[in-house]
DNA sequence: TTGTACGCGTTATCAG
DNA sequence: CTGATAACGCGTACAA
């Protein structure tokens, strides 16, 4: 026999309200406001006892809802991803999230589904919840995205992928670095003629920046030969063919270089569909670390990502902008890690 | 030079009311307000018209937190799962958000980060954005989630994990047919001696359920043996001794049935790192489906959930709920489908 | 130090 | 059919 609840099944209990808090504590709605803003100073400690009591007593908290309204901000942060089944984006995710736990801050994520046409919408959406600022891993569709930042004058950061000529702090691995170091690392174990296989490059940055990187090494040492190949979700047969013909023109010297997580997929099915062996048969090294890469073959070399660290410092810049931080524009780039393991090895 | 923009970098563009539309239009805020909700009758349509444009020419999007904070409903579904870095999760949430998405609601997620403890945590601060419901895709911690649900009085689902005696509705694999189906399969293709390997039970129902179900298959026929592996994440050595002796009693005729994806991997570097070729030297089915599942030596088979399925169908039998949909809680179990690869043929 | 009154953006109610 | 007004829960000048 519950006092409070009635017994309908979704009977509304009543949110407790600052005015409940006051009138059990024998107070003003303004002191029980005092009580949570101004903490510190200012509350007879007699009242202030009354108050915390009352609190406790009700359970009550803020409904930041209300407070958003009146102060105009929400200590939220808005999120938007281009597809959250991509695990990068994940750890990303997860690692903004505990720099904003970290400040008070909490994160609200608007998910694209891969349908870039809904960055906007993702924006005006989490604008509408009085978002603070906005962390983006977008493709920038149409310039409409910061076009829409821009106009809501709130702050953003970037992560991986940077947009047009936006002028916001820009956080991602530094993948010139990583790609130098993979061809690199390719040269010294042999390796010749190498392919570099994306998605399509489309407009996001991170890929043509890969691209634009394993064009300049190329160029830059003579021994070596390289050819790019776009690989489409429907293209298995394609992806095969190239391979083939790599290997035709440069046996075991011929080497791969994969764009992304996806790719590497695609690349290993294509490889065992050819009956061919990583490393004595053909190179490997993927872009991003894959719980799964120790298992095929000898193990996919990969180079790992920060996503921990790129998330927490995306947060973190963002909320330095939030209070109010003014310096020009960052451009954050980390270092990947490179994880050896046997498909970069030619015996 | 932009007209609208004061130079400065965070200048506030003031936020746009119903009160400047009312002004534009000239009209009071209420004709405004009612043009949203009861659009189709009601309004001249001179005035309709004005108010029209002047919503048109500033963009006005009426504040989902001034609804929420009037209405005391919010459009808003609040989701909690245990570990965002779970791909299942992902996808369930990914069905979720589509049908929420359909019907007009948005999807706040709240991430537990695998620390029980904050379920409590999560309930409340998506209650204080006046979600109209959950769904809850966590352990039970302590029956505090519950209790925290039951005290607000809004509707929940849960998604593979039941709560203690929890009065929601849950949506679900049926785990004890996915397990019937798989022992099945292992028995046909002349495995007798089975491993089932799960995470630690804990209070996880779907890991309850599954083995559970799997000692009545061992108790249902005779000629079956089999045994039950807890596996934990520092417990590599543990595992591969488990399966040596498996292996030891049984040979050839010996297969392990994995309990879900994390548990899979583990069990691919033990096999691989003790030498054993999937299918004729150890039979091998793990719950859910892997992108990897086909790269690993003759393939891996899996049991794939229905994920978007069961997104899609917790989110719909939620959102019936919040339309007064008084019906008592339903249990929805979704067949798993069993995909075929080498590693249970054991030829 | 505490209370009163008003505004934040929206909607419901009640007159007109 | 339209307009004024109160109220949702909260923060804050301003007055006491």
């Amino acid at each position: 026999m519950r006092s409070e609840s009635p017994p309908g099944a979704g009977a509304a209990p009543a949110r407790v309200t600052i005015a409940d808090v006051a009138r059990v504590a024998g107070v003003s709605k303004a002191t029980v406001s005092r009580f949570f803003n101004h903490r510190e100073a200012l509350l007879t400690p007699d009242i202030a006892a009354r108050v915390e009591a009352a609190i406790a007593a009700l359970d009550y908290r803020p409904s930041p809802m209300a407070q958003a309204l009146k102060r105009g901000t929400s200590r939220l942060i808005g999120m938007v991803v281009a597809d959250v089944t991509n695990p990068y984006s994940v750890a990303v995710l997860r690692g903004a999230e505990k720099a904003c736990k970290d400040a008070g801050y909490l994160v609200m994520l608007f998910n694209l589904g891969n349908e870039p046409e809904r960055e906007r919408e993702a924006i005006a959406t989490l604008s509408s919840y009085q978002v603070d600022g906005f962390i983006l891993n977008t493709f920038d569709h149409g310039g409409k995205g910061r076009a829409e930042v821009e106009r809501l004058g709130k702050p953003a950061v970037l992560v991986d992928r940077r947009h047009g000529r936006m002028s916001a702090d820009f956080v991602s691995l530094d993948n010139a670095g990583a790609v130098e170091m993979a061809v690199a690392h390719l040269a010294d174990a042999g390796y010749r003629d190498l392919l570099y296989v994306t998605e399509p490059v489309k407009n996001v940055s991170s890929r043509l920046d890969r691209q634009a990187a394993f064009d300049a090494c190329l160029q830059r040492d003579a021994s070596l030969r390289g050819a790019v190949f776009e690989s489409t979700d429907d293209g298995a047969g394609a992806l095969e063919q190239a391979i083939e013909m790599l290997r035709g023109r440069s046996g075991s010297k011929a080497a791969i270089l994969s764009g992304n997580a996806v790719v590497t997929l695609r690349c290993a099915i294509a490889v065992m569909r050819l009956g061919l062996r990583f490393g004595p048969d053909i190179g490997f090294i993927g872009f991003d670390e894959l719980d799964w890469a120790p298992l095929v073959g000898p193990g996919l070399t990969t180079i790992a990502q920060p996503t921990d660290a790129l998330g927490r410092l995306a947060a973190r810049c963002l909320i330095e902008r939030l209070q109010g931080s003014p310096s020009p524009p960052r451009q954050i780039l980390l270092s990947g890690e490179l994880i050896v393991r046997g498909s970069s090895r030619r015996n």
